[in-house]
DNA sequence: GCCTAGGTCCCGTGA
DNA sequence: TCACGGGGCCTAGGC
């Protein structure tokens, strides 16, 4: 990884077009020529970047840049897109290489496949007597979540967030006008289940005759290893 | 901006909880105390960072992580949340620290806002006789891009996307509904205009009677630019 | 302050 | 390969 310090401008060209003023900037080039061009504040997000697969060449700036003050001239261009940035070194402050070798990658837990794996174990979540017919049940448009019966039989389809917004109401809507079309489900009570629901996606699920159900995910957990301690 | 170059390894919890095994990154610190860990390849996303408004803590690592290996332990801790990434420091390969003063930002062209503007413009795209009613049209549950009304005077309701895809169809549809309530506007056209459809964004439009329009973003800006020469 | 909608979204997964 | 859904999404704008 490269690591240049520099007074510089840029301007990127592809799906938007974007510009750069005169200032100074961290430029980080990586092994696989990815390059990112950050200030020194914001977020995570560069000010401007591109995205591997491409490559980099620099060059002398034309005599116009040059006689702004440019001294180099840095085209990263896209290897499959027309998507290209073009750096603006007006004065190098520092400029230092290392070798950081392949990271071996992170790992994560909590997200929504957790969730999902939790409430299926926990079935009875939706209500007592409820089974789990199974996950990720199949539809012509996408897999459902869960797919279970209450306690009377009836068909029940789980939409499971994170956060629970508009989109995912919608989401299971469609699902729920499919399932109800197969005379084998139908009809299907819908059951829209995240550890926090947006009051307009409660709003909306309630006018639809879909169930919101709040999941508290620590306590879930601790349920989990509970039984596996059990059996 | 201080960058420093390190074997380390580290551990987010937060809204999830995340591990990075020991390995040498590249860890940039902002001025406004955010820190990236960076590996030697990827995207512009970081391995795993903590945003501002946050505050760098540096200690000695506990006797455990000590007879680990490691030296010394970052703890950012967020200021509003109880999110927090620690970073074991196992060994420091370089260590540099720039001024790089306040940037002043990035300046973009071509996004959404500039093609729901030029559509307005040049509003007969929809269709000969077409006129514009407004921009930004508010409803209860927020404002449709484009409200117009065609040759004979019936209301138009237009979404205009970059790229259409099929949440952009319900957002359509949810104001379709809405705004078809309004006796002064019933019956309302729903157009759906974006530089790109995806196919099964039209086929869910087409089904319920939306219009799709394909936008030309090079000719309409040739278009504008044409007519500003022009007056 | 919350909430919505867009993004050069990125990025995985599965067809 | 493409399309869809999730993200510690981030970020800008409206209320």
């Amino acid at each position: 990884m490269r690591v240049v310090i520099a007074r510089c401008a840029a301007r990127y060209t592809g799906r938007l077009s974007a510009t750069l003023p005169l200032a100074t900037r961290a430029i980080m080039v990586k092994a696989d020529g990815s390059v990112l061009l950050h200030s020194d504040g914001g977020s995570y997000k560069p000010l401007n970047w591109m995205s591997p697969p491409c490559t980099l060449r620099i060059t002398d700036p034309d005599a116009d840049a040059a006689a702004g003050g440019a001294r180099q001239l840095w085209v990263v261009q896209h290897a499959k897109t027309d998507d290209r940035l073009e750096i603006e070194i007006h004065e190098v402050i520092a400029d230092t290489e290392h070798e950081l070798g392949v990271d071996p990658g992170l790992i994560k837990d909590g997200v929504e496949a957790h969730l999902q794996e939790l409430l299926a174990e926990q079935i009875t979540l939706l209500g007592e007597g409820h089974t789990l017919v199974r996950r990720e049940y199949p539809t012509a448009i996408g897999p459902v979540d869960i797919l279970a019966r209450d306690s009377i039989g009836r068909a029940v389809a789980v939409e499971v967030k994170r956060r629970g917004d508009i989109d995912g109401v919608e989401q299971l809507t469609r699902y729920l006008e499919l399932l109800n079309r197969d005379p084998l489900l139908a009809p299907v009570q819908g059951v829209f289940a995240a550890q926090e629901i947006k009051p307009q996606a409660r709003v909306l699920a309630e006018d639809r005759g879909i169930r919101c159900l709040v999941l508290d995910y620590e306590s879930m957990k601790g349920a989990e290893d509970l039984s596996s301690r059990l059996f």
